[in-house]
DNA sequence: GCCAACGTTGGC
DNA sequence: GCCAACGTTGGC
């Protein structure tokens, strides 16, 4: 089992979208990115991931769960684009901002604090409990 | 709104 | 195959 990290921009699919389209889930398509496409593919399911607002919120705000491996992005006919389906779990008890990860020392070397841009991240699982930790959310 | 970081593109 | 130019993302 492994940790991911999803990260989106609330005005345009954020944590609501994802919780109502409940235990269906959604394609993560649109993702145009190397290294994003590469670490979708590694994915199995039952693998859990955060789901990260950027922008305005900077924060996670939930746990998500993926619900069917890589398969082509249907948002596309490039067939270099590849995307998996991920399905809500449940919210953060408390949201996680990045300041937050930013100032605790277990968490310097996290991908989300490190490289800002990368949409799709793994995340260890030392990571995982310590933000499960401060959002009092069960792992 | 600005700018740094990063990825991609295209000329040579 | 290198590198400059450009576009995009996202934190501040």
């Amino acid at each position: 089992m492994r940790y991911w990290l999803f990260k989106s921009e609330p005005s345009t699919w954020g944590w609501s979208d994802q919780v109502a389209r409940g235990a269906a889930g959604e394609e993560w398509d649109g993702v145009r990115n190397y290294q994003a496409r590469n670490h979708m593919r590694e994915m199995k399911l039952g693998d859990l991931g955060f789901f990260y607002h950027s922008q305005k919120d900077k924060e996670i705000v939930g746990i998500v769960e993926i619900c069917a491996e890589a398969h082509p992005d249907s948002s596309t006919d490039d067939n270099r684009w590849e995307c998996v389906d991920i399905k809500a779990v449940r919210p953060m008890v408390k949201p996680v901002s990045l300041a937050m990860c930013k100032s605790d020392p277990r968490l310097a070397d996290m991908v989300l604090v490190h490289n800002t841009r990368l949409s799709v991240q793994p995340v260890t699982p030392q990571e995982w409990h310590v933000i499960c930790q401060l959002g009092d959310t069960l792992a």
